[in-house]
RNA sequence: GGGGGGUUUCCCGAGCGGUCAAAGGGGUCAGACUGUAAAUCUGAUGGCAAUGCCUUCGAAGGUUCGAAUCCUUCACCCCCCA
């Protein structure tokens, strides 16, 4: 995150109560729930408290978890409150869901600062000042921590009969393999999740919570525990696992993840990951990610069908998920940068758009002296990045894909000099249609 | 315990003494067309001081002028009979 603590503004709110579901189910957000029949209206009835779940896999989120945030984050623009709790505790462990070998375990000081990473993240998401309904956020190690072992086992793990753990999909897809097994650690995940919404019911009055469809084993293991322990109906809602047209899951490339630390994805590269989107992903995209009506939404893809080639829809998403993850700072950068480096040859830069561009784009740094006596285009690809070795830098360049500023590099044998700076000490290299490089000569 | 089959370049998968940096497909990358889209077409796809040199075909040795290809040992995987 570049940006401080301001959560894009919740004021547009609907007014309290507006069916939630009705607004899930347009946008295609329900995968499933516990009761369709009654849970509309339960939910216009009164304010539900509503959690989730993130577990501190990673030192930041990624797309994948963006569904999840989102729906909180709908939840509460819809009048109820919202817990993002973090998986300290069940982080320890690992969730199987979904996953099908048995992971690694990470170590106490990972997890801390996995945790230490995600919660500024997810607060961006949330409202923490909004009077009744302020998001809260909790990590499970504050209640998971102190339980002994067998006090878990007696006061747990006795309500929780065998049968439907291993009727759950999770396991069931795990032992049917030949090839890996599951260890106790990881079949026991689902209690510890189980007892989170136990707990959240009991500290918080929570009684919906919503997560991925792969969620589903762990939510109703939760409810089935508070029918037996408290005596209480509780829901589950859960979302569609989300995969692009082409089968690769959301928010993964080539090159990993698309993440929102600023970090590890530049606002400028998760700009530009939205920008490519394809034209059969966009539609959903909007839906999914940003706040954007029905009627509004309809209007982008209307304008995409008469003029494709503004791609009007992937710009729009760029601009709202860029917003809302990077601010407007990230996401003015981001802009800037895309104008520039999209734009015709490059001439002259100025400091300002300089300054935008370096932030975000990968650079390098080289001693003014190389270009004294000339820097071979080769090398040039090379020394950016661009190209992971000489050979690789002399197919594109014979294959017509290398440009300095825009500018299309002919044969293997050209150098770059002084004049090819575009600025005062910059030099923009691609590869490519969409690769770009910043080489500064300093 | 006995018998058989396998391990090849990012992945799948051919090759079974020289013509093998290794067919074919997938993926990836570049180009053309378009729209920083998709589809399609074309080309590339081990490295380097590049008409040559070096490293690669599970690992280590060996045979040979020459080995991914033959032999030996080892490791891992699969199948069949116990």
């Amino acid at each position: 995150m570049t940006t401080k603590n301001n959560p894009s503004p919740l004021s547009s709110l609907p007014s309290p109560l507006s069916d939630i579901i009705a607004e899930l189910s347009w946008r295609g957000l329900i995968n499933q729930t516990t009761d369709d029949e009654n849970l509309p209206r339960l939910l216009r009835e009164k304010s539900w408290t509503v959690y989730a779940g993130f577990d501190p896999t990673a030192d930041s989120l990624h797309v994948g978890h963006l569904m999840a945030l989102m729906n909180l984050r709908r939840f509460q623009q819809a009048g109820h409150r919202p817990i993002a709790v973090v998986g300290g505790a069940t982080g320890m462990i690992g969730d199987p869901s979904g996953k099908n070998e048995e992971r690694n375990l990470l170590s106490i000081e990972d997890l801390q600062a996995n945790i230490d990473g995600m919660m500024p993240q997810l607060q961006r998401f949330l409202d923490f000042d909004c009077g009744p309904n302020s998001a809260v956020l909790a990590n499970n190690y504050q209640w998971l921590g102190r339980f002994g072992y067998l006090e878990f086992l007696r006061d747990i793990g006795k309500h929780v009969p065998v049968g439907v753990m291993l009727a759950k999909d999770s396991v069931r897809s795990r032992l049917e393999r030949d090839d890996v097994g599951m260890s106790y650690t990881e079949f026991s995940y689902m209690l510890l999740q189980a007892y989170d919404f136990v707990h959240l019911y009991e500290r918080f009055g929570c009684e919906l919570q919503v997560g991925g469809s792969d969620q589903w084993g762990n939510i109703t293991a939760g409810i089935d525990l508070a029918r037996r322990l408290c005596g209480v109906q509780l829901y589950g809602c859960t979302c569609p696992l989300l995969t692009r047209s082409d089968g690769v899951k959301m928010g993964k490339t080539e090159s990993g993840a698309i993440w929102l630390s600023a970090e590890r994805t530049s606002p400028y590269q998760f700009h530009q990951y939205w920008i490519n989107l394809d034209d059969a992903d966009v539609g959903r995209c909007l839906r999914f990610f940003t706040d954007l009506g029905k009627e509004e939404i309809d209007a982008v893809m209307a304008d995409h069908e008469s003029d494709p080639g503004r791609r009007a829809p992937q710009r729009r998403l760029a601009v709202e998920l860029t917003r809302l993850v990077h601010g407007e700072e990230g996401l003015r950068s981001a802009q800037q940068a895309t104008e520039v480096l999209f734009g015709a040859e490059i001439h002259d830069l100025d400091d300002a758009q300089l300054a935008g561009i370096f932030a975000d784009v990968p650079s390098k740094e080289l001693p003014r002296a190389t270009l004294d006596g000339g820097l071979p285009i080769i090398e040039a690809m090379v020394k950016s990045g661009l190209c992971k070795n000489k050979s690789d830098a002399r197919r594109i360049i014979t294959q017509g894909g290398a440009y300095v500023n825009n500018r299309r590099i002919e044969g293997i044998e050209a150098v770059l000099d002084k004049s090819h700076l575009a600025g005062e000490t910059t030099m923009i290299l691609r590869a490519g249609k969409k690769k770009y490089a910043l080489l500064r000569f300093a």
